[in-house]
DNA sequence: ATAAAATGGTAAGATAGTCTTATCATCAGG
DNA sequence: CCTGATGATAAGACTATCTTACCATTTTAT
């Protein structure tokens, strides 16, 4: 029905034009003169119109006046769209949405997306917290292209790489009987206030669990449990990647008796892959987090 | 550099997409399924990227989710320049600028504009009118088309298709002595009072030539001619065609010895060829008016 | 559970399109 | 008149694209 524009041939048309003859124009193109001339003949006869005059050298006919600035203009539209395809290739623009727990987000992410935004400075970044289910959530409905965190039940939807051990212990204030232990066994913890928290499931399944039983307080916001620490109310297990360093009266002991560890790694959706933005993200997170 | 997308590509994708597989696409565009799958492969790999997951059928990676609006909009403007140029080409839009003399614009074109508008409804015309001189300085600066004039000397730039021949004949009021006269022989008119016009120059080197000795007036407006006629202030000298057929006092009488004519025809730019909107109405002039 | 039908991918060969080299006809300028 | 441009043409090499036939896998239906 409508003929089928070849993109090359209007090129040649245009460079015709523009460098005032075919010898010129085949020199620009790194083609032969008789390239574009049959080239064009073609093109025309598809159209049923000559572009150029038949007499005189390369000169339009009104129908090649009125077609070589569409053909710009479509040539135009065809560069910015071989462009910025191609920028998305080379992650030169794009953007990822990542998800993280809140843990690695405050202490793994900074680090990254600094390394990020300076490899990739046209990539554009959403970072997106959450506790670990939320997080799962966030994957599996495809709203973030990656996530950082741990994974509870295997999904087959959903696929994990394992990065790093983030070993659980004890968190208490400082000036507490246990604190300044290297290690503890989960039996010495018998009697004291435990304060549960978002985390606290790890423990469940191991030797450990008992101590769930003792506990009175659940406190799922960060915030409110290092308050609560603060306050010497009690002592809470976090691991180690969740402990707030930065805080002056709080002390963590790792358990060694039993080791109870949650296993933070990068979770996508399965069998789908990765933006070229997103697979930038990961491999740097393989780069800077495998080495463990 | 940046790599050529074809347009036949991004169509199989955007099919494969709608359709929801490489068969019913195929299907649609009466290709075999291999060549889909083939040449979507070959545009993968000149892009960098897949376009469709490998695993499931025919799932848009994200990659390919980004790509797949661009590629429709390509193929939007490409069909639409596509049928732009074939309406062109097939003159259903255009449009075309004439010039005419005025006995010509006003006798002959609007018979000529009527039909053409019937036959080509989505052509436009613009009809410019002036003496002949200015008619073919319009053509020959390629701001009209095609004229309907005569032409008074010849112009290796411009071509002229002879069309009819227009009687020079004397017109007087309808109670002059020679009204009623089948034919005139110039010595009949010596003594009378003669008034040129922009048309008497058709007389020099005719045997009546010496009758622009005895005309006193020159007058190149055909209102103010036609009223010192009216008047019965002298007699004139038109051709058939610019005689005011439509005026009740005004009779005209061919002369026939010597027998004058001028030459109308078809004015156009030599060795530049037409729009196709012009093409249509030189084509329709011809049709109605070389059957003389 | 197994057979049947549908998915897309691969290979080989035919066909069509596009390029290059070599050559031609025409025209402008020295 | 000749030289150096122009673009057109012809023949053949090369490349792209399509089709047929076949395969492996997955889905559907019995």
């Amino acid at each position: 029905m409508l003929p089928e524009l070849k993109i090359q041939p209007l090129r040649y048309v245009v460079a015709v034009v523009d460098e005032g003859g075919f010898h010129a124009a085949a020199r620009r193109l790194h083609r032969s003169q008789p390239a574009l001339s049959m080239a064009i003949k073609e093109l025309e006869q598809r159209l049923g119109e000559p572009l150029f005059e038949k007499a005189g050298k390369s000169r339009l006919t009104p129908f090649g006046a009125y077609c070589v600035p569409r053909f710009r203009e479509l040539l135009t539209q065809h560069d910015r769209l071989s462009r910025d395809i191609v920028s998305r290739v080379e992650r030169r623009a794009g953007h990822v949405d990542i998800a993280a727990v809140p843990s690695v987000a405050s202490r793994l992410m900074p680090a990254l997306l600094a390394d990020f935004a300076a490899a990739h400075p046209g990539l554009h970044i959403s970072l997106h917290d959450g506790n670990a289910d939320f997080v799962r959530e966030l994957v599996s409905r495809g709203e973030v292209d990656l996530a950082l965190t741990s994974l509870w039940q295997h999904d087959e939807r959903l696929s994990f790489a394992p990065l790093m051990h983030d070993a659980v212990g004890v968190v208490c204030r400082d000036d507490h009987r246990l604190a300044g232990r290297e290690t503890l066994n989960w039996q010495e913890l018998q009697g004291e206030r435990l304060i549960r928290n978002g985390t606290s499931r790890l423990l469940e399944g191991t030797e450990a669990a008992p101590l769930l039983e003792q506990s009175a307080f659940f406190i799922s916001n960060m915030i409110s449990l290092t308050a609560m620490l603060d306050a010497g109310i009690g002592v809470t297990t976090l691991p180690r990647l969740a402990f707030p360093e930065e805080h002056r009266h709080l002390c963590f002991i790792p358990l060694s008796e039993p080791r109870v560890e949650r296993e933070i790694g990068l979770l996508q959706p399965a069998r789908r892959s990765l933006s070229p933005a997103a697979q930038a993200m990961a491999e740097l997170i393989f780069e800077r987090l495998l080495k463990s």
